[in-house]
Parts: C-alpha cells; sequence; structure tokens
DNA sequence: TGCGACTTTCA
DNA sequence: GAAAGTCGC
C-alpha cells in the first residue's frame, strides 16, 4: 500500500504537511499532478501563468526526484476528469490514502467534497492540509464566533494567534530510492512542449527562496518607504510563487522573525508593513473559504448588487489595450499585458479607474486581470477588485475615488514608470507625462482622456450615494 | 489610500 | 482673502 499527495496550489517540497505526514507512514508515496487545460481556460488563467505553471512542474519534479519521490502528471479535461485519473492512480499504485492540501474556492471545495465522497466508498480516506496559508480559515473568529470581515483586527487575532504555530518550516522527506519503474505520465519534454517557451519568473525552489532570502535580507527594510512607487524595485515580486506556493507564509515569517525579532510585529516597520500584506492575501482566502457569494460572482456587500455598471465595450477595450488617455493607467494596463503582473499601486490605480470613472462592472476588471496575470488567484483578485469598487467588505469607502493623475505624481513623480511603459510618452518631461496638453498628445500619437476625471467620480459618488441610501 | 463646499481664524 | 479646519458624499 502506497501513500498518493495530489498537488495543486502547493508546488513546494519544503515545508509541505502532506510531503511529510505521507513519508512518515513508512509507505511508498507518489506525488500527482492533473492539469485540468479546459478548466483553467474556463476560469480565465492567462497563458503565462500556464507557462509557468508548466515549467513549474518540471522543476518540481526534480526537486521530488531528490527525495526520491516520483511526481506524476496527469492531463484531464476538468474538475469531474479528476476523480476519474485519481481513481485510476489509486488502483494503479495500491492507494491506501490521498493527501492534499485545502483548496477554497467554492468549486475547488465541490470537487474535493465529490471526490471524498467517491473514495470513501473504496474505502481510501482523503486527508486535507492547511498548505496554502498559515492560519486556517475560520482558525480565528470574531468574539460571536464569526468569520472577520474587517482586516485590522483579523489581523491582530492572526499574530496572537502565531504563538499556536510552529515557524521553522519543515524540511523536505526523504525516502528510500525505489527501483521500481512507474508511469510518470507527461514526460518533462511534453510539459516544455505545452509550456511553449520558459517562463521569465524564477521556476526552481532554489532560485525562489534565494530570491525571498535577498528580499528579507537587503530589501524588505525600505519596503515600507518605496513600496508605493511603481518605478522602484521595493517590492518582493513574490506573488507568483506565493500564488503557486512555491514557499508557504511560515517560510516567510520564520526568515523576517529571525532576521527582524524586534520588528516584524510592527507594520510601522519594513518587516512588519511587509507582514501586512501576507496577511491581507491569508484575510482574502480565509473569505474565500467563508463566504460563497465571492465563488459566485456577487458583490459582497449586498447593498451594491444593484448597481447599473455601464454597459461600455469600446471602453473596456481601451482600458485592456492601455489606450484610455490617462498615462498612469496605460502604463499599468500594459505592464499587466508584456508581463503578466502590474505593482500594487498601480492595480489599484486602473481597478478604481475601470469602477468608478468608466463605471464598467468590476467583474470585468476582474476576468480581464485574471486573464493577464501570472499571479492570478480568485481571493486575492476577487478581493482587490472589491476594494477598488468598494462593494467589497472592508473596502475603500465609495466616495473616496482616486483621481489618476493625482496619484500619479504622487507615486511616480519623475515619470519614470510612465515613460517605460508607454513608449509615446518616452520623451515627455516630468511636468507633462502625467496629464499631457492636447497639442503635446496630437504631436506623439496619444489619445485623448477617455472620459472626464472630474466629472465621472461626482456622478460615481453620487450613484452610490442613491442606490445605498434606497435600502 | 479623496475632495469640494463650507466655516473659522487670522491678518 | 489666505490658510486651516470641518463636514459629508
Ligand atoms: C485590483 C487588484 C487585483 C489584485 N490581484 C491579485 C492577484 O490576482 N493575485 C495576487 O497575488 N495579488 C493580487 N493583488 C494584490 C497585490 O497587488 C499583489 O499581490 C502584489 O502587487 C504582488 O507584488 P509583490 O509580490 O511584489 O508584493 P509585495 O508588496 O512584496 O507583498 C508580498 C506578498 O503579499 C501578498 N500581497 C501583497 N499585497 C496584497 C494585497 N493587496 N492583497 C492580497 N495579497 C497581497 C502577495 O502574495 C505578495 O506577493 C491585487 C490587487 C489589486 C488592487
Amino acid at each position: 500500500m502506497a501513500k498518493l499527495v495530489w498537488f495543486r496550489h502547493d508546488l513546494r517540497t519544503l515545508d509541505n504537511p502532506m510531503l511529510n505526514y505521507a513519508c512518515r507512514s513508512g509507505q511508498p508515496v507518489y506525488g500527482c499532478y492533473l492539469i485540468t487545460a479546459q478548466q483553467w481556460q474556463r476560469q480565465n488563467h492567462s497563458p503565462l501563468r500556464n507557462q509557468y505553471v508548466l515549467n513549474r512542474l518540471s522543476a518540481l519534479r526534480q526537486e521530488l526526484a531528490d527525495c526520491h519521490i516520483p511526481l506524476i502528471i496527469k492531463s484531464c479535461d476538468d474538475y469531474d476528469g479528476c476523480l476519474y485519473e485519481l481513481e485510476q492512480l489509486c488502483m494503479q499504485l495500491a492507494i491506501d490514502e490521498v493527501v492534499m492540501g485545502a483548496e477554497y474556492g467554492l468549486w475547488e471545495r465541490q470537487r474535493d467534497e465529490k471526490i471524498h465522497a467517491a473514495l470513501a466508498t473504496q474505502s481510501i480516506p482523503m486527508t486535507r492540509f492547511t498548505s496554502q496559508v498559515l492560519v486556517a480559515p475560520g482558525e480565528v473568529t470574531t468574539a460571536q464566533g464569526q468569520p472577520y470581515r474587517v482586516f485590522t483586527p483579523f489581523s491582530k487575532a492572526w499574530k496572537a494567534q502565531l504563538s499556536l504555530h510552529e515557524l521553522s518550516p519543515l524540511a523536505a522527506p526523504k525516502q528510500h530510492p525505489q527501483n521500481t519503474k512507474i508511469d510518470e505520465g507527461l514526460s518533462d519534454a511534453q510539459l516544455t512542449r505545452f509550456a511553449g517557451g520558459e517562463s521569465c519568473w524564477p521556476v526552481t525552489q532554489e532560485q525562489v527562496l534565494n530570491h525571498l532570502n535577498l528580499f528579507v535580507k537587503q530589501k524588505v527594510s525600505h519596503y515600507q518607504q518605496w513600496r508605493d512607487f511603481p518605478s522602484e524595485p521595493a517590492t518582493s515580486r513574490l506573488s507568483v510563487a506565493l500564488a503557486h506556493g512555491v514557499f508557504s507564509t511560515a517560510q516567510a515569517l520564520h526568515l523576517l522573525q529571525q532576521s527582524y525579532p524586534e520588528q516584524y510585529l510592527d507594520p510601522k516597520t519594513g518587516p512588519g508593513c511587509w507582514l501586512n500584506e501576507l496577511i491581507w492575501r491569508e484575510f482574502y482566502i480565509q473569505l474565500l473559504a467563508q463566504f460563497d457569494t465571492i465563488s459566485q460572482g456577487l458583490a459582497f456587500k449586498s447593498e451594491t448588487r444593484a448597481i447599473q455598471w455601464e454597459q461600455n465595450p469600446a471602453a473596456l477595450t481601451a482600458w485592456q489595450q492601455g489606450k484610455t488617455g490617462i498615462p498612469i493607467v496605460d502604463a499599468g494596463m500594459r505592464q499587466l499585458n508584456e508581463i503578466g503582473w502590474m505593482h500594487n499601486r498601480v492595480r489599484m490605480i486602473c481597478a478604481s479607474f475601470l469602477c468608478k470613472n468608466l463605471w464598467l462592472d468590476w467583474r470585468e476588471g476582474e476576468k480581464y486581470f485574471m486573464s493577464k496575470l501570472i499571479d492570478g488567484h480568485l481571493a486575492s483578485n476577487n478581493g482587490g477588485w472589491q476594494w477598488s469598487a468598494s462593494t467589497g467588505t472592508d473596502a475603500a469607502p465609495y466616495f473616496r475615488v482616486f483621481n489618476p493623475i493625482s496619484q500619479s505624481q504622487k507615486f511616480d513623480p519623475q515619470g519614470d514608470y510612465i515613460r517605460h511603459w508607454v513608449n509615446e510618452l518616452a520623451s515627455l518631461s516630468a511636468a507633462q507625462i502625467h496629464d499631457p496638453d492636447n497639442t503635446v498628445r496630437q504631436k506623439v500619437n496619444y489619445p485623448q482622456p477617455l472620459v472626464d476625471l472630474k466629472q465621472s467620480r461626482k456622478q460615481a459618488i453620487a450613484r452610490f450615494a442613491a442606490q445605498t441610501k434606497r435600502d
């Protein structure tokens, strides 16, 4: 009899509770990953993200091989196909337990429930661990026993919970070498072919951990000061690795704690501010796990669900292509389109512009981001969009509307970020670049602003006021 | 991590 | 009449 570890969003060998549990049994251990291409397409996963996953799987297979654990990679259409593949594997490999890290989207929870029930009829237990977050959804609750809906109290409870958690990361387990040859499914050559190239993002665990180490040692102290300036390389850019579980919150936190024991809990310091961002990620994940409306595409605040958003395909396309005539928005959208990643400050500006100034449905923005981001993750992406749209819990108040040009002047004062991503504006001065004069726009062939910022802001606030009063 | 309308304070 | 403060969307 053997154990099967099903990898999903925890593509690592270090600090992996499933692997450790399976290996402690003393039985043979097999890893598996199921590629569900149709499902990915239905959920708008971006091509660059798929490429990253496929590259990462080759690397993970090597890392697992160092532990003498084979990684079987199979392809099936969608979540329904997963059950069949798992049953096949259980039969072929004489599996007596399937082990996995919990996933929190509604469809993923339903899939896992189905599989759990089906395997149970064959007396194969399915055991779920917490692998994506340090503090499991529901582990901390408000005094009334409710899930937290507000970030600050959640983060306090989260930190208070740390004393109960072992932070020193689990080592990668080592199995005895196995001689028996098994069918590992898709070969590395096939993975490389499907990936269609090499991801620009680090794919090995070693590269990612080096990057994490370097960030914590050299950059996190200045994080608080510089994180909002998109032309500064001040943020960790670890979201891609975190979204796929190449390392855990505990691994990052352990480093922070070791390096900055006096600071890491204080959000006013660089390390403490960065930890807060890791907690934001866990905050949104626990919301996703405990409120089905997020997976169902409903606004979190019910009083905002009746809002009639504009239907304007031309404006949506202009926004998507980075041709809105608002330089900072266009720079952000072009960064997203080109590299599948956007700086957080600019994500907020682009999202706010779509919802508040263009009055387009935040779900259109959410969908488009998901179709381009490599770090795309339902919990954080939905969280970010509902924050921006003021439809979320603990969101930006509807009357606090960003002015993208003031944001641009404040956070990209020299215009370096804009110059880098918007070619037409590369030669403009800092005085012109945030909102060029008509004549300058014509000269460099840059569009006029798609909307009047002042007027659209006023209208958005009025519409929200009318909507929320109605109840 | 908002901003305009309005009031108060000071010269 | 400028600057600083307060209010409400
Ligand atoms: C509209 C919108 C959509 C977003 N979509 C996603 C998404 O699909 N996936 C995603 O991982 N993040 C998303 N974010 C959050 C944030 O923009 C990115 O996590 C961040 O820009 C990643 O860069 P970094 O790794 O350099 O972050 P750092 O500043 O170094 O932060 C460290 C880590 O903390 C987490 N984090 C940071 N900020 C947030 C946040 N606001 N919410 C949740 N987690 C956070 C990320 O995992 C990040 O890697 C979105 C934000 C907005 C406003």
